[in-house]
DNA sequence: ATTGGCATGTAACCAGTTACATGATTCC
DNA sequence: GGAATCATGTAACTGGTTACATGCCAAT
C-alpha cells in the first residue's frame, strides 16, 4: 500500500496507461519513487478492484491497444487520507554507497569506475529534471509561478530532485578525485 | 542478497552484535542503508550458515548474553566481489515527497506539519553525522586525513550523508515557507 | 533481418515489514 | 511503579524483483 499512494499522486496529473506510469517510475525519471513495470500492472489491478482508479480501453490503429487509468472520487479521497497521515521515514538504500564504504579493501579504481558511470547518469537525470522544470515554469519566475499556479506539488518535489542530483554530481566528482589521488596501488 | 553486502561493509569496522547492527541500520543513524532488526537477525543467520561471518558468544553478567559477529576471510572475499560488480541504481522511496506531490488536493498546513516534523529529524541526523565526522577526523584537516588514514570509505559516505541532510533541511524549510504563504484556505 | 519501442500480462521468488514473545536491568 | 535499554528470536504477511511470454510496428 505504499506504491499505491505514489500512483494516486501521479494520476493527479491526468490519466495514464500502465506503460506510461512505468516510464515515470523508472530509474531515469522518478525523483521520489521508483517501481518496476510488473509492480505497477499488479498494483493498478488491485486499485481498480478497490475502486480507486477506473480504466478505459483506448484502441489504437498502429500500436497495441492500451488501458488508460484515471482517479475515481474514491481514489482522490484515499490520496487525501494518505496525505493527512504521518509519513514514515524515507528508506535509503544505495549499493554504490555500500561499495564506497568498502573501498578500502578493493582496488580504488574499481569503485571509482562505478562512480564515473553514476556521475554520467546523474548528469542526465539533472538535465531531464531541469527541462521539466522549465516546462512547468513556462517562462514565469518561480515566485510568480508559486502564487498563480493551481498545482505546485509537482514543482516542489521536482526542486528536491534537482538539488539532490546536483549534490550527487558534486559528491561523485569529489569522491572520484579522492580515490584517483590515492592511486591504484592500495591493497 | 542486498542487505547482506551492507552488513559485510559495516563489519569492516569490527565485530558487532545483531543488536548493535540494528542500531547502526536504524532510521536515525544509517546514512546509506536502513533495515529493521528482524531483517538483520535473519540475514546474519544465513550469512553464518554461508560462512561469511562467525559468531562468538559473549557472556555478560548484568545484561543478556550476546552473539558477536565478525567477518570471515570468505566474507571479505564476498564483499570484494560485490564492490567490483556494477551497482544497481539506488532506490528512491519517500512517502513525504508523495504527500508533497499531492499537496494541491489537501489543506497545505497538514503537509506543512509533516515537513516540520521531518525538519526536526533531519537536524538531529545532521548533528549526529557531524559529531561522527569530527570523531573520525580527530582534529586533523580533511586533506591530511584522506592522505594518512588507512580507512577512508566511512568518511566518504558520511560526507554524502551530511550534505544530503543539509539539503533536506534547506528544502524542508523552503517548502514550509511556500506552503504557509499559500495559507490554509486552498481547497 | 534485427533491434528497439509500444503494450500487457502470469508466475515464482526473494526481501522487507509488522506483530508478537521473552526476560533481566537500569534510570526516573 | 513504569518506561527505556539490552538482547534475541518466531511467524505471518506484504511488497518488490526477476524471469518469462506475446505480438505488432517503426526504423536502421
Amino acid at each position: 500500500m505504499a506504491l499505491r499512494n505514489a500512483i494516486l499522486a501521479t494520476l493527479l496529473d491526468g490519466e495514464s496507461s500502465g506503460y506510461d506510469l512505468a516510464k515515470t517510475f523508472d530509474g531515469s525519471i522518478a525523483n521520489f519513487w521508483m517501481a518496476a513495470p510488473q509492480q505497477l500492472y499488479r498494483e493498478l489491478e488491485r486499485m481498480e478492484a478497490d475502486g480507486l482508479v477506473e480504466a478505459r480501453l483506448v484502441e489504437q490503429a498502429k500500436r497495441p491497444n492500451k488501458r488508460v487509468f484515471q482517479l475515481t472520487p474514491a481514489g482522490v479521497d484515499a490520496l487525501r487520507a494518505f496525505a493527512a497521515q504521518e509519513a514514515k521515514p524515507s528508506a535509503i538504500r544505495d549499493d554504490l554507497l555500500v561499495q564506497v564504504q568498502a573501498v578500502d579493501i578493493v582496488e580504488p579504481d574499481l569503485v571509482s569506475g562505478h562512480l564515473v558511470e553514476r556521475l554520467a547518469i546523474a548528469r542526465e537525470r539533472l538535465q531531464r529534471f531541469e527541462q521539466l522544470r522549465d516546462r512547468l515554469l513556462d517562462g514565469r519566475e518561480e515566485d510568480s509561478f508559486l502564487h498563480t499556479a493551481t498545482r505546485i506539488g509537482p514543482y516542489l518535489t521536482l526542486r528536491r530532485g534537482i538539488t539532490f542530483e546536483r549534490e550527487n554530481i558534486e559528491w561523485f566528482a569529489w569522491a572520484i578525485r579522492v580515490l584517483d589521488a590515492r592511486g591504484p596501488a592500495c591493497d
